[in-house]
DNA sequence: CAAGTGCGGC
DNA sequence: GATGCGCCGCACTTGA
């Protein structure tokens, strides 16, 4: 890796930063303001520019050697206020704590320093980056170089490169003198020629080149006032050039090695940020900065014996789990908080205990926890029912703020300033390798105070969800849903491992084909699926023509690969290759790693606090993926079959769902009609955007159609559109108005929703779950384009999902009901898969579809298609 | 171990 | 004028 040294100009910084900030003070009445945002591009560099090596450069000294050159250098200066002065010893400090070096040469400016060190640097092959407010040190820009010069504020930065130099002024780094030998510089008191500005200066640099060229070439230079002003300015212009000069070759007593960045002493930072008062810098070193921050004293018993009198009352209660797949149950303990009395039980205790499983099994026992499912699972595995659980906290942080992170109880107790009060898991356990159960006494600790913060957030939460008006979402269907999805990931999906394995075979015999093919006709072997290797082949050995790139190189993406398919035979060998490959090590070699041994069953997890529509996804195996699209890919659904001798498969999917909730939520006239009359929506579109009778709709026109509907329910851009259409982004977009001129209703809420979004802040869906989107209000086109599309699909995406999960609740309740062996398995977003007897069949094909169908009742029918056979496959 | 690329689903 | 489709999870390579 190259190494890369930042130099920062420490005065023009400290001062930027003064004057840029209010005047702040801490409570000792220290001035803070120039710290704060000295310490604020401190911590942005570490992040962004990630330096091996960096050095604050510091001016010192009253005079320079430039003085000599020109007494008056630098004359005129305001005196440096004394509101700043004080604060430079902090500025030290607080380098040295941060393991930054600092340096500081007497009788020499910063410039200078920073000049001679990234010359020393690039020497040595470094890129170097340098910091500063003055323009100055433009003059050190090379190609190993760059300048960043602070704008207005102190965190946006112009990064200049040679070529940013020459686009912004037309002339090069080494000319940056010249053009302050000519105009001069007002705050460092160097005169230059009077009369010449920045224009003129670059102007006749651009014509000869350097202050020298110019005095020689008086005689050509056009107007008779500006021939005076250089003839009478000679001396000073090549004096101003002079002072202008930055020293390459000071005598610094540092050496580049010493300007290693080791990072810093965290236990000492945290002691000046507090001494300081800078509360946001503790909180984004996660250190709790609450005045109640004082950690709650906790002493669990470790309780040997459970009796009633332990577990009266509501109870927050963690089941603590060793491994992050829940399946299995490996439980390490129980933490119990209840009204007065905290305990901690392990796992042995726990489960023998005919006192505590009867209460973990009661309805009547209410408790609360975090991450309800993970605990019911575990505990089902165990063969213990988990019930009375009236609180999940982490589905309740999911509602009231999705985008908010909630891996563990800590990162949801710092949202409420609770931070100190309890550790993450991770930090307790460790991660990767290292991970490692802790001491029974730290375990118990751990598990017993994230018990505690989850008794102490109860009610803040619920106050949260009432004030939302979520308290129903809550209560009637996530909480009852977590339940479901663990009965159906406990449940499991049976495979046939025989038609696994031989399709493995096949599929393994066919990649070796391709292999040698594509080896051949490469004319060498390479790893195909590098796309590093292959864009070599392809673009530079075979001399096909690079249509777009990545980051790092070529793209070799399928899209690209289409387009080149006819120029040369190898490459539709890649795409059946990659094709082959994505199922064999994906689905078939996937789907083997994870399937249980002693039932051949897979047992998904559905994360239901994940995403920020409200949809589920699904883990290790995902089973809302298996390929259906391709014929090839489709076959490995066969392998997907019932857990018992004559049952089927049975799945029901919801016939665009979203486009049903679009015309709902638009309450659009033409697109409930057509719903409401269950004509094809693509058609029906492709008649009012084209503007033709039905039977002159092509199928082009569908196509085009359907890719529209698809976009408008996806939040669509013009862009998008474009690429999935293979057209202009022009014609995507004259699509896209004749949609909406086409569908009023559909236009109108578009542009609602984005209003409304901005004033509230936030979308919802049809059963008030929420998303916020602060960016919609970005200044930045990119945030905000993306913020709208999301205010457009998020109440869609985000009702569809509210429906089918409610029809999941609905669904499993009258299968009890009906006292129905039929399991609900599986729900890819719009479709739910069953296993049942084939002799429930009838009575699925009926029930299924009839409460999918009204979940919820909208403006317009929702329809549900249904299928069943042997296998997933089948089910079609 | 993390990031980047690529690709499977709705 | 910009710049990239909405929501996910997993496999693989690469470079630390």
């Amino acid at each position: 890796m190259t190494k890369k040294l930042v130099l920062v100009d420490g005065n023009s910084i400290a001062y930027r930063a003064f004057f840029a900030l209010p005047l702040l003070s801490n409570d000792k009445g220290i001035h803070t303001n120039a710290i704060y945002g000295f310490t604020t591009i401190l911590t942005r560099i570490l992040e962004e520019e990630k330096p091996t090596h960096m050095l604050v450069a510091f001016d010192a000294g009253k005079t320079t050697f430039r003085h000599k050159t020109f007494t008056e250098y630098k004359g005129g200066r305001q005196k440096t206020p004394p509101e700043l002065s004080e604060q430079f010893s902090f500025i030290r400090e607080l380098l040295d704590v941060y393991g930054i070096s600092r340096y500081e040469l007497t009788n020499y400016e910063a410039d200078d320093i920073i000049g001679t060190l990234s010359l020393t640097a690039e020497k040595e092959d470094f890129e170097v980056k340098v910091i500063t407010g003055d323009k100055d040190l433009l003059q050190l820009v090379s190609p190993k170089t760059t300048v960043a010069i602070t704008k207005k504020g102190i965190t946006e930065v112009d990064a200049f490169t040679p070529e940013k130099i020459d686009e912004t002024y037309g002339i090069s780094s080494n000319q940056i003198i010249d053009m302050k030998g000519l105009m001069g510089d007002k705050s460092d008191n160097i005169p230059g020629v009077e009369g010449i500005g920045e224009k003129t200066a670059l102007k006749l640099l651009k014509e000869f080149g350097s202050v020298e060229e110019v005095l020689n070439s008086i005689d050509q230079i056009s107007g008779k006032k500006m021939k005076e002003r250089l003839e009478e300015n000679k001396e000073t212009a090549l004096m101003s050039k002079e002072l202008a000069t930055i020293m390459r070759d000071s005598p610094i007593e540092i050496s580049l090695a010493e300007t290693e960045y080791k990072g810093y002493d965290e236990e000492k930072l945290i002691a000046l940020y507090k001494e300081l008062g800078f509360k946001s810098m503790l909180e984004k070193l996660d250190v709790e900065v609450s005045e109640s921050a004082e950690l709650q004293e906790i002493h669990p018993t470790v309780l040997k014996d459970v009796k009633e009198e332990h577990l009266e009352g509501n109870v927050a209660l963690t089941v603590e789990l060793f491994d992050e797949n829940y399946h299995h149950g490996d439980i390490l303990g129980f933490g119990l908080v209840g009204e007065k009395e905290s305990y901690y039980i392990d796992r042995d205790t726990a489960l023998q205990s005919e006192v505590f499983v009867k209460w973990l099994e009661d309805e009547s026992k209410k408790k609360a926890v975090f991450d309800i499912k993970r605990a019911a699972v575990a505990l089902k595995w165990n063969h213990v029912e988990l019930r009375g659980v009236d609180f999940d906290l982490l589905i309740a942080a999911y509602l009231i703020d999705p985008a908010q992170s909630h891996e563990d109880v800590a990162a949801v107790a710092k949202l409420k300033g609770y931070g100190g009060q309890v550790q993450g898991d991770e930090e307790v356990y460790g991660k990767g390798a290292k991970r490692a159960v802790p001491n029974e006494e730290s375990l118990a600790e751990h598990t017993v105070r994230k018990a505690f913060m989850i008794k102490t957030l109860k009610e803040p939460f619920l106050k949260d969800l009432e004030e939302n008006n979520q308290l129903s979402l809550f209560n009637d269907l996530e909480m009852p849903l977590a339940l479901v999805l663990g009965e159906m990931e406990v449940q499991g999906v049976h495979m046939d491992m025989n038609r696994l394995e031989e399709m493995g075979k096949e599929i393994g015999e066919r990649l070796s084909e391709y292999e040698k093919n594509i080896y051949a006709l490469a004319g060498e072997e390479f790893n195909i699926n590098s796309p590093k290797q292959l864009g070599v082949v392809l673009f530079e050995n075979l001399g096909l023509p690079p249509i777009k790139k990545t980051k790092t190189g070529y793209s070799t993406s399928a899209d690209v690969l289409e387009k080149l398919a006819s120029k040369h035979e190898i490459v539709s060998e890649i795409l059946q290759y990659r094709q082959l490959g994505k199922l064999q090590s994906t689905y078939i070699e996937g789907l083997k790693k994870v399937v249980y041994k002693e039932t051949d069953k897979v047992h998904t997890r559905f994360n239901q606090t994940l995403t920020q529509t409200g949809r589920l996804s699904s883990t290790d195996p995902n089973l809302q993926n298996i390929p259906i699209r391709l014929e090839e890919g489709k076959k490995i659904r066969q392998a997907f079959v019932p857990s018992h001798e004559g049952w089927m498969i049975f799945a029901a999917d919801y016939s665009q769902i979203e486009l049903r909730v679009l015309a709902h939520i638009a309450q659009d006239k033409k697109l409930i009609n057509a719903f409401k009359h269950d004509l094809d929506i693509h058609t029906q579109t492709a008649m009012d955007v084209f503007k033709v009778e039905r039977d002159e709709v092509t199928d082009n026109m569908r196509r085009h159609a359907k890719a529209v509907n698809f976009g408008i329910v996806y939040g669509i851009s013009d862009y998008g559109l474009s690429q999935s259409l293979n057209i202009s982004r022009k014609e995507a977009q004259k699509f896209i108005d004749r949609y909406l001129e086409s569908f009023p209703g559909v236009q109108a809420y578009m542009n609602n929703i984005i209003q409304d979004a901005k004033e509230a802040g936030y979308v919802t869906t049809l059963l008030h779950r929420r998303r916020y989107l602060p960016e919609l209000t970005s200044r930045n086109f990119n945030l905000r384009s993306f913020a709208e599309r999301t205010a457009m699909n998020t109440p869609i995406q985000g009702s569809a999902a509210d429906i089918i999960k409610k029809a999941m609740l609905e669904v499993q309740k009258r299968l009890k009901e009906e006292e129905l062996e039929a399991k609900l398995l599986l729900q890819v977003h719009d479709e739910l898969i069953f296993e049942a007897p084939t002799s429930e069949i009838e009575k699925l094909q009926k029930l299924v579809p009839e409460v999918m169908e009204h979940a919820i009742e909208l403006s317009v029918p929702l329809k549900v298609d249904h299928a069943y056979g042997e296998t997933w496959f089948d089910a079609k």
